[in-house]
DNA sequence: GCAAAGAGTGAATGATGGTTCAATCCTTGC
DNA sequence: GCAAGGATTGAACCATCATTCACTCTTTGC
C-alpha cells in the first residue's frame, strides 16, 4: 500500500467541509436560498462544484446542515440572553428582543430561515428549528407555572403559539428591512398578556 | 369576416377556466402543491396541457388565482361564523374553531395554503391570505378595544400575532392529520388571555 | 357547404440547475 | 523518485417540467 488517510488530510477535509457550509450560509445571507445554486456556493467556498458532493450526498443534505447550524446559533443566542433573567416575564422579553434584534440585523438570512420557500427536505429542518425555540420557551413557561408566576396552562402549546406569533409578527418587518418603533414593545405586551403575567 | 366570439363560446371558455382552477385545487388537496404539475392539473380538468395556457400566462398565475380563490373561501367561512357572535371573546373563539375545524377537514390543502414550499410568486399570495385573516380579526379587536371589552392595544399587531399563533399551532396537528383533544380549547384560552379578555 | 378565424391539442422544445465522472493533481510510504 | 490510491476538478450529462407551436378541430356568418 502507499496511501493512507492521515490526520493532516482529515483536518483539511473537515476544514473544507466547514468552509462549504459557511459559504452556503453567507450566500444565503446575501441572496437568500433562491441564490444558492450549488455552483454559487462552491465558487464562494473556493472549491469546484463537484467537490461539494465529496462532503454531501445532495444539495438538500448540505442545506439541512446549513439550517441546523444557523438555527442552533440563533437558539443558543436567545437561550444565553434569557438565562440571565430571573422571572418568566423577563426571560420571554429577552427571547423576543434577542430574536427580533438578530433577525433585523440579518433580515435576508432570517427570512430564509423562517419563511422563504425552500426544498421540502430542507423545510423539514425548519420545523426542527421552530420546535427548538418552542422547547426552550416551554421550559420557562413550565417553570413559571410551577412557581405560580403564571396561571395553569399547557406549556408546549403556549410556547408553540408564541413562536408562531413571534415569527408572523416579524415577517412583515423583515420584508421591509426594519420594524416600526412600537413593534417590539407591543409584541412583548401581547405575549406577556398571553402568558398571563400578572401586570 | 366569418367568426366572432359569441356568448355561448364565452361561457364555455369561462367554464373551462373555472374547471382548470377547480382541478388545480383538487389536485392540491390530494397531493399538495408538489403534485401539481401543469400536466397533472390539465389531465384532471380534462383538457390538454397547452390549453391551460389559453387561460393563464404562467403556472404561477394559475396558482396565484387558486390560492386567492381558496383563501377567500376560507376567510369567508371564518367571517360568517364569527359574525354570528356578539362579544370579541366569542368571535375569536368562532374564528379559531372554524379555522382549525376546516383545516383538519382538509389537512393537505390547509398545509399547502399555510406552509408548503411553493413558487415564490405564489408565496406572495399566501401573505395576502394571512393579511386577510389578520384584517378580519383586527376589526373585532378594534371594536373590542373601543367598547372597553379589551384593554388598549395595537389591533393590527395583535391580529397578526394571533394569526401566527393559530397557524403555528395547527402545523403540527396538520402533519399528524388530527389535533389532540385539548389543542383547540387550550388555544382558545391562550388567545383569550393574549387579547386581555376579562375572565 | 364553405371559408375564416378562434379554440384545442400534445408532442417537441428549452431552461434550469442538480449531479456525475473521466481526467488530473496530491499525498503517502517505501 | 515512484507507484498506489485518494482528492479535486469542472465540463458534460441528464431529469424535470414549464412553456411553445404547428397542426387539427369547432364555431360562425353567409
Amino acid at each position: 500500500m502507499a496511501y493512507r488517510s492521515t490526520e493532516r488530510v482529515k483536518a483539511r477535509l473537515s476544514a473544507s467541509r466547514e468552509r462549504i457550509v459557511a459559504a452556503a450560509l453567507e450566500v444565503m445571507a446575501g441572496h437568500g436560498y433562491a441564490g444558492c445554486s450549488v455552483a454559487a456556493v462552491a465558487e464562494h467556498a473556493g472549491v469546484a462544484t463537484g467537490s461539494v458532493y465529496r462532503h454531501f450526498p445532495t444539495k438538500a443534505d448540505l442545506f439541512a446542515e446549513v439550517f441546523r447550524t444557523a438555527s442552533q446559533r440563533e437558539v443558543d443566542a436567545v437561550a444565553r440572553a434569557a438565562a440571565l433573567r430571573a422571572t418568566v416575564a423577563e426571560q420571554v422579553s429577552a427571547v423576543i428582543e434577542t430574536f427580533s434584534g438578530r433577525a433585523l440585523q440579518s433580515p435576508r438570512l432570517a427570512y430564509a430561515l423562517l419563511a422563504e420557500p425552500v426544498d421540502p427536505a430542507v423545510d423539514a429542518e425548519r420545523l426542527v428549528f421552530r420546535r427548538a425555540y418552542a422547547e426552550l420557551i416551554a421550559g420557562y413557561v413550565a417553570a413559571g407555572v410551577a412557581s405560580g408566576e403564571l396561571p395553569p396552562q399547557d406549556p408546549g402549546l403556549t410556547a408553540t403559539a408564541l413562536v408562531g406569533a413571534l415569527a408572523e409578527a416579524m415577517v412583515g418587518p423583515l420584508a421591509a428591512g426594519v420594524a416600526g418603533p412600537s413593534t417590539i414593545p407591543s409584541l412583548i405586551m401581547f405575549i406577556h398578556r398571553a402568558l398571563g403575567v400578572s401586570p
